[in-house]
DNA sequence: ACAGATTAGTGTCATTATGACACTACTATA
DNA sequence: TATAGTAGTGTCATAATGACACTAATCTGT
């Protein structure tokens, strides 16, 4: 099976830890000993490229289950990166050419954002470390990974103010303050709390479940779920246009 | 200089004529007499391989300009098609052989969707027949062009309710009526011309003209133009999520 | 056993947005 | 000057928003 050579697929994965937004990266250092004096280690997205009989959605769910064993992750592709210049810095160019491949080919990398309910990862994907980075601390990425983490966190943004996605980042069974953390660390802001529990009770399709959290040192709360089903049949087109 | 035979563009170029949306289609015919015989012309959108010191969005608003000679169009990419299929029905085939094309190489085209406010467009665009097409009465296209039309009205529709690009589509002096039937033509609904004047009202960067239409044979309109630096200024950042 | 720390959970009111609804005004043309 | 055709306008009942502060339940440490 052969890897296409000239098309590749990155994936940011977002995931939430209870407390803030993460993203997956892995560490680039290059193999031989004696190259890797001269090149300090850095991080790149979680990214591959295609195979030739492999369609783009289903080499992004390769990486994710590389990464997860799991198979049924949230997945968007939001942006197509081509720039002829994407790959041209030095050290990009000596990475490129320890991996074997031509740098000079032009490459087109999908961008994938993905959502991720647990924070259990592989710890070495690929030969290479893997690593839960907060996403305010994420500093200068390989190639141009910088740009395109920039752009899945635009989209995330985008999609979450219109469909209901922020449920993707907790466990099956989550709290309402959980629900508004979420929010909140995406949207780097802070909601009033019962402005946006009134909010959610709106929604026919969080629905509270019989059961509360245990062993928390402070009052326990109630727990909900989201139902995708009754959201799709309850959901109306609505053309509320403009801003 | 040289096309990049693996990268490709395609604009899905949407048109308001007054009356409803179109978009514009060139015609696929064979070359040669003896060939075009028995190929049936159909349609396509309009797409090009990108030059390889291109990028993307030049390849793109390089099209466009061959279509219209103008250079400031409303063009944003939505979603890039990859599929390893998507070139291979046979009468795909028999085209990409004609123009001197590999067949069995993949090739990833990254879509994009142009607002056009004139009709005005070349009838002939590299040697071939271009032609607006009614949203309504769009048949079989070639390649997966159907599929990519129909990403672009979704795209274009999402677009469409968050943000205020519906002007882009009409002339720089237009009428409330006008741009409440751009909405209806886009959404295929109809709207209450109360409310929705009550709303347009609220946008301060939809600015009152002190003039009127002429020539019509019906009460004069008012005239309004759009600001796009005024919206920039008056936006605000709301966080009105969820469906 | 109890005090303290910590997070959960709740209601009201003033303001603003929505959706439904029908008639008059102005212009060109016949 | 009558007609055809589109422009333009207001109200009311209902729903959504944004601002705001206190009590409740659990665990922990003494």
């Amino acid at each position: 099976m052969e890897l296409n050579n000239y098309i590749s697929v990155d994936c940011v994965v977002f995931g939430y830890d209870g407390k803030q937004l993460n993203i997956l990266l892995v560490k680039r250092t290059l193999s031989t000993e004696s190259e890797s004096l001269a090149f300090t280690p850095d991080w790149t997205l979680t990214g591959n490229h295609v195979y030739e009989n492999e369609t783009i959605e289903e080499a992004a769910n390769r990486i994710l289950f590389n990464l997860t064993g799991f198979s049924n992750i949230y997945l968007e592709q939001f942006k197509t990166f081509a720039d002829p210049q994407r790959l041209l810095k030095p050290k990009d160019q000596v990475w490129i050419k320890s991996i074997g491949h031509d740098p000079a080919q032009r490459v087109v990398s999908i961008g994938f954002f993905a959502l991720l309910a647990t924070q259990k990862v592989t710890l070495e994907w690929r030969g290479r470390e893997v690593q839960w980075v907060p996403i305010k601390d994420v500093g200068e990425l390989a190639f141009d990974h910088n740009e395109i983490l920039n752009e899945a966190l635009i989209a995330l943004r985008n999609k979450m103010k219109h469909e209901p996605i922020g449920f993707e980042l907790l466990p099956e069974k989550f709290s309402l303050s959980q629900l508004q953390n979420v929010y909140e660390q995406i949207f780097d802001a802070k909601f009033d709390k019962r402005n946006f529990r009134r909010k959610v009770n709106r929604m026919r399709y969080v629905i509270a479940l019989n059961e509360k959290q245990k062993d928390v040192p402070h009052k326990p709360a109630q727990l909900y779920m989201f139902s995708r089903e009754v959201f799709e049949k309850t959901k109306e087109e609505y053309f509320d246009f403009f801003v």
